[in-house]
DNA sequence: CCCCGTTGTCTGTTTTTCAGACATGTGCTA
DNA sequence: TAGCACATGTCTGAAAAACAGACAACGGGG
C-alpha cells in the first residue's frame, strides 16, 4: 500500500474514514483487536494502525473482516449500496431470461456486433 | 501488502481471483490499463501485476477502481453470488451497460423479436 | 493504589511497491 | 510476409510500507 502521493504526510482522509468505521464494526460484534488480528494472521498492531488510518488495508483483508465483522464490505467503503441499473438494461435482462439458449446466443452475438460497432464510431 | 504468510512463494488463489475479475471488469469498460492507472495514480504495470494476482489490491484503490469500472465492489470480492443469473444472461446484462441508448433499443427490439418468434413456433 | 485486559506507538528488519525500462503479443496495413 | 502501433507482461535497483516485537498508556474492578 503506497497509494498516498510520495510527499504527502499528512493522514489520508479516506483512510481515516475507512479505519473508524472498521474499528465501529469490530466494537459492535464485541471482538478484540487481538482476535481481528488472529484472523487476519497479522499482528495486533496492525489493526490498532488500520483502525487509525495509519496503515493501509488490503482488499481481501477487508473482504476477510467482513465477515468477521458480518457487514457488507460496501459498507466499510461508504459505497452507495444503489445498484445503478438503467430501466431499459433490465428490461433487457428480463426479456433474455425468457430466451431459449440458442436465441441467447443469436442475441449475444448481436449485442457484441453493437458493441464494437460503437467502438469503431469512437476510434475513427 | 505481505498477507502471504512469510514463507509462501506461489501465488494467493484469492488474490488471483480478484485480478482476474479486475481485469474482467476493465475490458468490458473498454479501458486500458493505462487509463486505469491514471484513474488510480499508479505506475501501469502496477495494474498488470495487480490483474495477475502478483500484486496487493488496497480498499481504497478497489474503491476506486469500482467507480471506473461501474460494479460494486463487492462483485470484485465476490460477496454477491446471490442473483443466480445464468452466465450468458449476465454477460448479456453486462454487454447491454456498454451500449449507447440507441443501440440498446435496438437490441431490445431484437430480443423481443426473438422473443415473438418463440411464441409463434410454440403456439404452432 | 494495583492489577489486568485492551489499545496506542515506537524502532530495526523484512517485504512490497515504485519507477522506469525492456520484452512480448496482437492486430492492422502495405 | 514484414513493418508498425498499441496494449500488456516482466525485470531490477531504489524507495516506501508492513512486519515483528516490545513498551507505554488508558480504563475499569478489586
Amino acid at each position: 500500500m503506497a497509494r498516498t502521493p510520495v510527499g504527502f504526510a499528512g493522514p489520508n482522509p479516506e483512510a481515516v474514514r475507512l479505519g473508524k468505521r472498521l474499528k465501529d464494526a469490530r466494537e459492535y460484534v464485541g471482538i478484540t483487536q487481538e482476535e481481528a488480528a488472529n484472523h487476519l494472521k497479522v499482528r495486533r498492531s496492525a489493526i490498532s494502525e488500520m483502525e487509525a488510518g495509519k496503515r493501509g488495508v488490503g482488499a481481501l483483508e477487508m473482504k476477510s473482516l467482513a465477515v468477521l465483522y458480518e457487514r457488507p464490505t460496501s459498507w466499510f467503503t461508504g459505497e452507495s449500496e444503489q445498484l445503478h441499473v438503467p430501466e431499459d438494461v433490465a428490461f433487457l435482462a428480463r426479456t433474455v431470461s425468457d430466451l431459449s439458449e440458442n436465441d441467447r446466443g443469436e442475441l449475444a452475438s448481436f449485442a457484441e456486433f453493437l458493441r464494437s460497432r460503437s467502438k469503431v464510431n469512437k476510434n475513427g
